[in-house]
DNA sequence: TCGAACCCTCACACGTATGTGAGGGCCAAC
DNA sequence: GTTGGCCCTCACATACGTGTGAGGGTTCGA
């Protein structure tokens, strides 16, 4: 099986993007990603699938389900060439509510965060005075 | 049973926070929520806990996990007080890593809301040239 | 006093993303 | 040729947040 330039097997895009097999193959099940196959049946990945994966990671991390990444997924090829004819209503009306909640999260976490780091601020001000710098 | 102004039960709760009644139980079995509980088992809430219990969602569909909700939810006490004594080490390292991660997510979520949200205007722009506007 | 509408505590079930292991091929180095 | 390290599929198991319903108490108005 000669490898070509670019291409990989499931371990090393495990490797690349620090993602368990088992979540890359789940990924697959989803229809995030569609390796090719050997033909002793190996998975094999192009390079830009690495890139793929790191996006799905941060977005299921950030609270998105696998249903939802595969409908933003297509926005996000670079040469915005292929996805115009499926343009749907419904897949617009989708897009948007997206967007909505995708801005909701972005608030929260705004927030949150400039309130956890306030705080921990205070705490360290406090430490210091109590404990002063080593 | 008298009620106290800005006192409720878990139905008025649920319904002004748009929460079903099992994810407050929840919340409160994992330490998010403390409500007073009446002479016959009640619970009852006060009026802060409907901004609690709208931020702990926040958070959630965020997709932070309760267990780090419960850490960073005493940072966000209005008149910062009590907290300073458990601030911990380990607490510290905690609060840091996690203002990191939202700081990842809070990334995440901008860039492909963006590319999501130019995605739209390339698709709506296609089909008001194909079918002008209304 | 009865019924409706609340509330309670279990406890089992579901969907989602992932862990884990069994059983078995492919391939390169020894 | 065998061993070790990849890969495959299948399938059961886990954690988390939530749905749902059984079985039963409280409150309040008709």
């Amino acid at each position: 099986m000669s490898r070509e330039v670019g291409h990989m097997r499931i371990g090393e895009l495990s490797e690349l993007t620090d993602t368990p097999r088992r979540s890359l193959r789940y990924y697959e099940e989803r229809g995030l990603i569609l390796p090719a196959r050997g033909q002793n049946g190996y998975r094999d990945y192009d390079e830009a699938t690495v890139d793929r994966v790191l996006q799905i990671r941060g977005l299921l991390d950030a609270g998105l389900p696998t249903r939802i990444i595969e409908q933003i997924l297509p926005c996000l090829d670079k040469p915005r060439s292929i996805h115009f004819p499926d343009a749907t209503p419904e897949m617009i009306a989708t897009l948007r509510g997206e967007i909505d909640r995708m801005d909701r999260r972005i608030r929260c976490l705004e927030q949150n965060r400039r309130a956890v780091a306030e705080y921990l601020e205070e705490v360290l001000v406090h430490e210091s005075r109590a404990a002063p710098a080593v």
